[in-house]
DNA sequence: TTTAAAGTTGACCTCCAGGTCGCTTTTTGC
DNA sequence: GCAAAAAGCGACCTGGAGGTCAACTTTAAA
């Protein structure tokens, strides 16, 4: 598989929904059935992009979740920081543990520069341009 | 992490240490201490191999195992294709589940176009390339 | 014919991503 | 002040990747 966790994918897809002015607040519940992702396991991604400063929480009666920031100012590759760590740059294309600048495996020339080519990809590709995905129709396929 | 299994590496790099030609036998012990791999863990990794063509095994003594096509023939994309399996190639770069032509996400376009070129690599990546990394001195690390 | 060298196999362990559950805390409206 | 509504939190479960072990089978050399 080469792909980032499906962890990435939810967050994005969960952020997607919201405001992208970032004023009103969404429900975490509303947002779990319009993205289909199963709600107590987008509260713990909530709870990373919380922590990395993207969302902001609201508690009590009237409470909800809004983006600090507006939509044209957030990317996936932000997000995946969030989830993941900022280690996910940094992998190997065969999975050679310890492979490095300093010890490169047998793969690591080429794909250093396909990676930076998705890394940029994924730093233009900002919360508003996947709404445009999701406001055309797109819905997060049902698990069987 | 965008990356192949660990498993795909140890094989590739295990391959990398055998006859290029096909001819000489060589031990599995020898190859996996070659390569810093586990021993019981390449014996598995050789199974699949063995079981998708890639290597022939001869018990007994004075047995080892052989490619069954020269170096040059056999490629990192085939090695991918023994140990994950076909559907590595097919993978939503989200990890959206249920991510397909009919269904994209909103990172599948894209996607799509790089992970072709990713393919298209890893089908030029034949094993007696990898062995000029290997033999100009590089070592699979050790573990800690 | 014995024996040691080699690959083969299945059971098992560990760790982590993904996912679930129920309780706790905070806040608002009445 | 109290109850309901919301987010937050911690314990737990599950499946698969990575890894280990010991027993088993095959085979050639002595």
């Amino acid at each position: 598989m080469i792909s980032l966790s499906q962890s990435v994918g939810y967050a994005v897809l969960a952020l997607a929904q919201m405001d992208p002015e970032g004023e009103t607040l969404a429900l975490a519940s509303d947002i779990a059935e319009a993205a289909n992702i199963p709600k107590p396991y987008l509260s713990k991604i909530l709870a990373r992009l919380q922590a990395a400063g993207i969302v902001e929480g609201k508690r009590g009666q009237g409470g909800g979740l809004r983006l600090t920031r507006k939509a044209t100012e957030i990317s996936v590759y932000e997000v995946a920081d969030a989830i993941e760590g900022p280690e996910w740059r940094c992998s190997c294309l065969l999975g050679i543990p310890g492979c490095s600048e300093g010890k490169p495996c047998p793969a690591h020339e080429y794909w250093g520069k396909a990676r930076a080519e998705i890394v940029e990809t994924l730093r233009a590709m900002t919360l508003d341009r996947v709404r445009e995905y999701t406001e055309a129709g797109w819905k997060m396929p049902i698990l069987t």
